[in-house]
DNA sequence: ACCTGAACACCGTTCAAGT
DNA sequence: ACCTGAACACCGTTCAAGT
Protein backbone atom coordinates (compact mmCIF):
# COMPACT_ATOMS: atom_id res chain seq x y z
CA UNK A 1 0.00 0.00 0.00
CA UNK A 2 2.54 2.48 0.84
CA UNK A 3 4.97 0.99 -2.22
CA UNK A 4 2.12 1.27 -3.85
CA UNK A 5 1.42 4.73 -3.26
CA UNK A 6 4.68 6.75 -2.20
CA UNK A 7 4.80 10.01 -0.25
CA UNK A 8 5.44 13.06 -2.18
CA UNK A 9 4.80 16.45 -2.00
CA UNK A 10 1.39 16.44 -3.65
CA UNK A 11 -0.16 13.91 -1.69
CA UNK A 12 1.15 15.14 1.79
CA UNK A 13 -0.52 18.31 0.72
CA UNK A 14 -3.67 17.04 -0.56
CA UNK A 15 -3.95 14.61 2.98
CA UNK A 16 -3.42 17.93 4.80
CA UNK A 17 -6.56 19.96 3.62
CA UNK A 18 -8.40 16.66 4.27
CA UNK A 19 -7.57 16.95 7.53
CA UNK A 20 -8.52 20.79 7.84
CA UNK A 21 -11.64 20.38 6.04
CA UNK A 22 -12.59 17.53 8.01
CA UNK A 23 -11.35 18.22 11.19
CA UNK A 24 -10.06 21.90 11.81
CA UNK A 25 -6.50 23.42 11.78
CA UNK A 26 -5.80 21.71 15.15
CA UNK A 27 -5.56 18.28 13.72
CA UNK A 28 -3.23 19.23 11.92
CA UNK A 29 -0.07 17.97 13.45
CA UNK A 30 2.71 16.31 11.61
CA UNK A 31 1.77 13.22 13.80
CA UNK A 32 -1.20 13.06 12.67
CA UNK A 33 -0.73 13.93 9.34
CA UNK A 34 1.61 10.99 9.11
CA UNK A 35 -0.55 8.70 10.80
CA UNK A 36 -3.69 9.83 7.90
CA UNK A 37 -1.13 8.72 5.45
CA UNK A 38 0.60 5.82 6.59
CA UNK A 39 3.93 6.29 6.81
CA UNK A 40 6.15 6.58 9.94
CA UNK A 41 5.87 10.06 12.20
CA UNK A 42 9.01 11.48 10.46
CA UNK A 43 8.45 10.40 6.59
CA UNK A 44 6.91 14.16 5.81
CA UNK A 45 10.26 15.82 6.86
CA UNK A 46 11.89 14.54 4.08
CA UNK A 47 9.66 16.38 1.94
CA UNK A 48 9.10 19.30 3.98
CA UNK A 49 12.00 20.86 6.48
CA UNK A 50 9.38 21.62 8.78
CA UNK A 51 5.73 21.93 9.22
CA UNK A 52 5.94 25.82 8.73
CA UNK A 53 7.60 24.94 5.36
CA UNK A 54 4.39 22.44 4.80
CA UNK A 55 1.88 25.36 5.98
CA UNK A 56 3.13 27.95 3.21
CA UNK A 57 2.53 24.86 0.71
CA UNK A 58 -0.35 24.53 2.00
CA UNK A 59 -1.04 28.56 1.45
CA UNK A 60 0.28 28.63 -1.89
CA UNK A 61 -1.57 25.93 -3.22
CA UNK A 62 -4.84 27.37 -1.58
CA UNK A 63 -4.16 30.78 -3.93
CA UNK A 64 -3.46 28.49 -7.07
CA UNK A 65 -6.61 27.07 -6.41
CA UNK A 66 -8.50 30.63 -7.04
CA UNK A 67 -11.23 30.02 -9.89
CA UNK A 68 -11.35 33.31 -11.82
CA UNK A 69 -14.33 33.72 -13.47
CA UNK A 70 -14.49 34.42 -17.29
CA UNK A 71 -13.35 37.63 -18.35
CA UNK A 72 -16.87 39.19 -19.27
CA UNK A 73 -18.40 42.38 -18.52
CA UNK A 74 -16.79 45.78 -17.32
CA UNK A 75 -14.23 46.68 -15.09
CA UNK A 76 -16.61 46.58 -12.46
CA UNK A 77 -17.96 43.29 -13.23
CA UNK A 78 -14.62 41.26 -13.93
CA UNK A 79 -13.45 42.61 -10.25
CA UNK A 80 -16.29 41.50 -8.75
CA UNK A 81 -15.82 38.10 -9.72
CA UNK A 82 -12.29 38.15 -9.09
CA UNK A 83 -12.82 39.14 -5.83
CA UNK A 84 -15.95 36.96 -5.37
CA UNK A 85 -13.57 33.99 -5.90
CA UNK A 86 -10.81 35.58 -3.55
CA UNK A 87 -13.23 35.74 -0.82
CA UNK A 88 -14.46 32.11 -1.59
CA UNK A 89 -11.51 30.65 -1.11
CA UNK A 90 -10.37 33.02 2.19
CA UNK A 91 -13.75 31.61 3.42
CA UNK A 92 -12.75 27.76 2.87
CA UNK A 93 -9.25 28.32 4.87
CA UNK A 94 -9.01 28.33 8.25
CA UNK A 95 -8.70 32.04 10.11
CA UNK A 96 -5.18 30.66 11.66
CA UNK A 97 -4.02 30.23 7.52
CA UNK A 98 -6.42 33.51 5.93
CA UNK A 99 -3.28 36.36 6.94
CA UNK A 100 -0.64 34.09 5.07
CA UNK A 101 -2.71 33.98 1.60
CA UNK A 102 -3.78 37.63 2.26
CA UNK A 103 0.13 38.32 1.07
CA UNK A 104 0.33 35.79 -1.52
CA UNK A 105 -2.96 37.94 -2.94
CA UNK A 106 -0.85 41.11 -3.64
CA UNK A 107 2.20 38.77 -5.15
CA UNK A 108 2.58 40.41 -8.47
CA UNK A 109 2.55 36.24 -10.18
CA UNK A 110 -0.55 35.68 -8.38
CA UNK A 111 -4.45 36.69 -8.76
CA UNK A 112 -2.83 40.50 -8.50
CA UNK A 113 -1.67 39.98 -12.28
CA UNK A 114 -5.66 39.45 -12.99
CA UNK A 115 -6.44 41.79 -10.80
CA UNK A 116 -4.28 45.03 -11.71
CA UNK A 117 -4.64 43.80 -15.35
CA UNK A 118 -8.10 44.36 -15.58
CA UNK A 119 -7.80 48.05 -13.61
CA UNK A 120 -5.33 49.43 -15.78
CA UNK A 121 -7.55 48.08 -19.16
CA UNK A 122 -10.04 50.60 -16.89
CA UNK A 123 -7.74 53.67 -17.38
CA UNK A 124 -5.00 53.73 -14.28
CA UNK A 125 -1.88 54.10 -14.12
CA UNK A 126 0.53 50.84 -12.69
CA UNK A 127 1.42 52.35 -9.82
CA UNK A 128 -2.49 53.09 -9.35
CA UNK A 129 -3.84 49.57 -9.99
CA UNK A 130 -1.42 48.44 -7.92
CA UNK A 131 -2.80 50.28 -5.30
CA UNK A 132 -6.09 49.74 -6.24
CA UNK A 133 -5.60 45.95 -5.89
CA UNK A 134 -4.08 46.25 -2.86
CA UNK A 135 -7.24 48.01 -1.64
CA UNK A 136 -9.41 45.82 -2.69
CA UNK A 137 -7.82 42.65 -1.63
CA UNK A 138 -7.26 44.18 1.59
CA UNK A 139 -11.02 44.96 1.47
CA UNK A 140 -11.97 41.29 0.93
CA UNK A 141 -9.77 39.59 3.68
CA UNK A 142 -10.88 41.70 6.07
CA UNK A 143 -14.51 41.25 5.69
CA UNK A 144 -13.44 37.51 5.59
CA UNK A 145 -11.86 38.11 9.27
CA UNK A 146 -14.85 40.25 10.08
CA UNK A 147 -17.03 38.00 8.88
CA UNK A 148 -20.44 39.64 7.84
CA UNK A 149 -22.98 38.75 5.21
CA UNK A 150 -22.93 39.47 1.39
CA UNK A 151 -24.69 42.27 2.27
CA UNK A 152 -22.07 43.61 3.70
CA UNK A 153 -19.53 42.36 1.42
CA UNK A 154 -21.00 43.87 -1.49
CA UNK A 155 -21.77 47.63 0.16
CA UNK A 156 -18.47 48.29 1.12
CA UNK A 157 -17.53 47.07 -2.47
CA UNK A 158 -19.14 49.18 -4.24
CA UNK A 159 -18.31 51.89 -2.37
CA UNK A 160 -14.64 51.34 -3.42
CA UNK A 161 -15.36 50.64 -6.63
CA UNK A 162 -17.43 53.96 -6.44
CA UNK A 163 -14.28 55.81 -5.17
CA UNK A 164 -12.11 54.19 -7.39
CA UNK A 165 -14.18 55.86 -10.56
CA UNK A 166 -13.69 59.18 -9.11
CA UNK A 167 -12.78 61.62 -9.22
CA UNK A 168 -13.27 61.13 -13.44
CA UNK A 169 -15.06 57.94 -14.59
CA UNK A 170 -12.76 55.23 -15.56
CA UNK A 171 -13.66 53.82 -18.84
CA UNK A 172 -15.58 50.68 -19.37
CA UNK B 1 6.43 38.38 47.08
CA UNK B 2 3.71 36.31 45.56
CA UNK B 3 1.56 36.87 49.00
CA UNK B 4 2.00 40.84 48.91
CA UNK B 5 1.29 40.57 45.18
CA UNK B 6 -1.59 38.49 44.96
CA UNK B 7 -3.06 37.09 41.29
CA UNK B 8 -5.70 38.99 39.70
CA UNK B 9 -7.30 38.83 35.54
CA UNK B 10 -5.35 41.96 35.22
CA UNK B 11 -1.76 40.86 36.24
CA UNK B 12 -1.84 37.28 34.36
CA UNK B 13 -3.64 40.32 31.24
CA UNK B 14 -0.63 42.40 31.46
CA UNK B 15 2.28 39.30 32.38
CA UNK B 16 0.76 38.03 28.66
CA UNK B 17 0.83 41.32 26.81
CA UNK B 18 4.71 41.27 28.70
CA UNK B 19 5.75 38.18 27.12
CA UNK B 20 3.99 38.91 23.71
CA UNK B 21 5.70 41.79 23.22
CA UNK B 22 9.02 40.54 24.42
CA UNK B 23 8.86 37.25 23.16
CA UNK B 24 6.13 36.81 20.48
CA UNK B 25 3.03 34.19 20.32
CA UNK B 26 4.49 30.76 20.38
CA UNK B 27 6.40 31.69 23.89
CA UNK B 28 2.75 32.66 25.49
CA UNK B 29 2.07 29.23 27.13
CA UNK B 30 0.51 28.91 30.48
CA UNK B 31 3.16 27.13 31.63
CA UNK B 32 5.83 30.06 30.49
CA UNK B 33 3.11 33.08 31.97
CA UNK B 34 2.98 30.90 35.57
CA UNK B 35 6.76 31.20 35.72
CA UNK B 36 6.74 34.45 34.74
CA UNK B 37 4.48 35.47 37.15
CA UNK B 38 6.21 33.27 39.67
CA UNK B 39 3.33 30.96 41.04
CA UNK B 40 2.55 27.45 40.35
CA UNK B 41 1.76 26.81 36.72
CA UNK B 42 -2.11 26.11 37.62
CA UNK B 43 -3.04 29.29 39.21
CA UNK B 44 -3.97 31.10 36.19
CA UNK B 45 -6.55 28.41 36.10
CA UNK B 46 -8.05 29.79 38.57
CA UNK B 47 -8.65 33.12 36.66
CA UNK B 48 -9.49 31.68 33.37
CA UNK B 49 -11.02 28.89 32.33
CA UNK B 50 -8.85 28.10 29.77
CA UNK B 51 -6.54 29.34 27.27
CA UNK B 52 -8.85 30.52 25.25
CA UNK B 53 -10.49 32.52 27.70
CA UNK B 54 -7.42 34.20 28.47
CA UNK B 55 -6.37 34.73 25.05
CA UNK B 56 -10.21 36.51 24.61
CA UNK B 57 -9.38 39.06 27.71
CA UNK B 58 -5.90 39.92 26.29
CA UNK B 59 -8.04 41.02 22.63
CA UNK B 60 -10.37 42.97 24.42
CA UNK B 61 -7.95 44.17 26.35
CA UNK B 62 -6.28 45.84 22.81
CA UNK B 63 -9.60 46.61 21.44
CA UNK B 64 -10.50 48.80 25.01
CA UNK B 65 -6.65 50.16 25.04
CA UNK B 66 -7.39 51.69 21.23
CA UNK B 67 -6.61 55.66 21.65
CA UNK B 68 -9.41 57.63 20.05
CA UNK B 69 -8.52 60.96 19.05
CA UNK B 70 -10.00 64.95 19.77
CA UNK B 71 -13.41 64.31 17.92
CA UNK B 72 -12.15 67.36 15.82
CA UNK B 73 -12.51 67.80 11.99
CA UNK B 74 -15.01 66.86 9.52
CA UNK B 75 -16.51 63.16 8.92
CA UNK B 76 -13.44 62.33 7.07
CA UNK B 77 -10.89 64.01 9.35
CA UNK B 78 -12.37 61.88 12.42
CA UNK B 79 -12.63 58.27 10.55
CA UNK B 80 -9.05 58.73 9.65
CA UNK B 81 -8.05 59.72 12.89
CA UNK B 82 -10.46 56.33 13.84
CA UNK B 83 -9.08 54.06 11.86
CA UNK B 84 -5.16 55.19 12.21
CA UNK B 85 -5.73 54.01 16.20
CA UNK B 86 -7.20 50.76 15.10
CA UNK B 87 -4.55 50.11 12.62
CA UNK B 88 -1.90 51.13 15.52
CA UNK B 89 -3.35 48.78 17.72
CA UNK B 90 -3.71 46.31 15.02
CA UNK B 91 -0.02 45.96 13.86
CA UNK B 92 0.89 45.75 17.95
CA UNK B 93 -1.34 42.63 18.06
CA UNK B 94 0.92 38.84 16.91
CA UNK B 95 -0.66 38.02 13.71
CA UNK B 96 -2.43 35.00 15.57
CA UNK B 97 -4.70 37.81 17.90
CA UNK B 98 -5.78 40.25 14.99
CA UNK B 99 -8.69 38.36 13.27
CA UNK B 100 -10.24 38.23 16.67
CA UNK B 101 -9.97 42.27 17.62
CA UNK B 102 -11.63 42.08 14.24
CA UNK B 103 -14.76 40.64 15.08
CA UNK B 104 -14.64 43.37 18.15
CA UNK B 105 -14.07 45.93 16.05
CA UNK B 106 -17.96 45.73 14.86
CA UNK B 107 -19.21 44.99 17.61
CA UNK B 108 -21.71 47.83 18.61
CA UNK B 109 -20.07 48.43 22.55
CA UNK B 110 -16.94 48.82 21.09
CA UNK B 111 -15.16 51.26 18.12
CA UNK B 112 -18.02 51.40 16.38
CA UNK B 113 -20.08 53.22 18.04
CA UNK B 114 -18.03 56.20 17.54
CA UNK B 115 -16.95 55.15 14.04
CA UNK B 116 -21.13 54.94 13.37
CA UNK B 117 -21.69 58.29 15.09
CA UNK B 118 -19.66 60.21 12.88
CA UNK B 119 -20.74 58.39 9.74
CA UNK B 120 -24.66 59.32 11.48
CA UNK B 121 -23.46 62.74 11.77
CA UNK B 122 -22.67 63.07 8.36
CA UNK B 123 -25.53 62.56 7.30
CA UNK B 124 -25.97 58.16 6.49
CA UNK B 125 -28.89 56.73 8.06
CA UNK B 126 -28.11 54.17 11.05
CA UNK B 127 -28.29 50.93 8.71
CA UNK B 128 -25.76 52.33 6.43
CA UNK B 129 -23.94 53.97 8.72
CA UNK B 130 -23.06 50.18 10.13
CA UNK B 131 -22.31 48.98 6.62
CA UNK B 132 -19.85 51.59 6.04
CA UNK B 133 -17.95 51.63 9.29
CA UNK B 134 -18.07 47.75 8.34
CA UNK B 135 -16.92 48.31 5.36
CA UNK B 136 -14.01 50.58 6.93
CA UNK B 137 -13.24 48.44 9.46
CA UNK B 138 -12.98 45.77 7.22
CA UNK B 139 -10.79 47.50 4.68
CA UNK B 140 -8.18 48.56 8.03
CA UNK B 141 -7.66 44.74 8.53
CA UNK B 142 -7.06 43.80 5.78
CA UNK B 143 -4.41 46.44 5.06
CA UNK B 144 -2.38 45.37 8.19
CA UNK B 145 -2.90 41.36 6.96
CA UNK B 146 -1.13 42.36 3.80
CA UNK B 147 0.89 44.08 5.15
CA UNK B 148 1.74 47.42 2.62
CA UNK B 149 3.31 50.85 3.91
CA UNK B 150 1.66 53.66 4.55
CA UNK B 151 1.28 55.08 0.64
CA UNK B 152 -1.49 52.00 0.25
CA UNK B 153 -3.18 52.44 3.40
CA UNK B 154 -4.05 56.57 2.31
CA UNK B 155 -4.76 55.49 -0.82
CA UNK B 156 -7.38 53.02 -0.05
CA UNK B 157 -8.86 54.76 2.16
CA UNK B 158 -9.34 57.82 0.55
CA UNK B 159 -11.10 55.54 -2.28
CA UNK B 160 -13.34 54.63 0.28
CA UNK B 161 -14.22 57.67 1.74
CA UNK B 162 -14.40 59.00 -1.69
CA UNK B 163 -17.18 56.21 -2.39
CA UNK B 164 -19.14 56.68 0.47
CA UNK B 165 -19.36 60.46 -0.34
CA UNK B 166 -21.44 58.92 -2.94
CA UNK B 167 -23.62 59.45 -4.88
CA UNK B 168 -24.50 62.83 -2.99
CA UNK B 169 -21.54 64.71 -1.10
CA UNK B 170 -22.27 64.11 2.71
CA UNK B 171 -22.36 67.16 4.91
CA UNK B 172 -19.33 68.38 6.66
C1' DA C 1 -12.90 22.44 50.65
C1' DC C 2 -8.91 23.91 48.78
C1' DC C 3 -4.03 23.80 47.22
C1' DT C 4 -0.80 21.44 44.76
C1' DG C 5 1.87 18.91 41.47
C1' DA C 6 2.06 14.49 39.29
C1' DA C 7 0.35 12.59 35.28
C1' DC C 8 -2.09 12.16 30.77
C1' DA C 9 -2.21 12.70 26.12
C1' DC C 10 -0.39 15.09 23.17
C1' DC C 11 3.15 18.39 20.33
C1' DG C 12 7.54 19.54 16.73
C1' DT C 13 11.89 18.03 16.05
C1' DT C 14 16.62 15.97 17.00
C1' DC C 15 19.63 12.38 16.87
C1' DA C 16 21.63 8.00 17.87
C1' DA C 17 21.31 3.44 16.75
C1' DG C 18 20.50 0.08 13.54
C1' DT C 19 20.57 -1.72 8.58
C1' DA D 1 24.29 6.46 3.42
C1' DC D 2 19.86 5.88 4.63
C1' DC D 3 15.80 4.40 7.41
C1' DT D 4 13.81 4.33 11.65
C1' DG D 5 11.95 5.25 16.13
C1' DA D 6 13.41 6.49 20.70
C1' DA D 7 14.01 10.52 23.10
C1' DC D 8 14.08 15.56 24.18
C1' DA D 9 11.88 19.50 25.52
C1' DC D 10 8.01 21.14 25.45
C1' DC D 11 2.43 21.79 25.38
C1' DG D 12 -2.85 22.36 27.71
C1' DT D 13 -5.37 20.30 31.04
C1' DT D 14 -7.16 16.64 34.33
C1' DC D 15 -7.32 14.70 38.60
C1' DA D 16 -5.84 12.32 42.63
C1' DA D 17 -3.49 12.91 46.64
C1' DG D 18 -2.33 15.67 50.29
C1' DT D 19 -3.47 19.53 53.71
Amino acid sequence: MAARNPLSRERIVDASFGLLESEGWEALSMRRLAQELDVWPMAVYRYFRDKDELVEALVEHAALAIELPDDRGDWRERLRGILAAVRLTLDRLPPELRGRLGALLVDPDGVAATGTEVLESAGLDPEAARLAWSALAAYTIGVVEIGPGDDGFEYGLERLLDGLDQPQPLSA
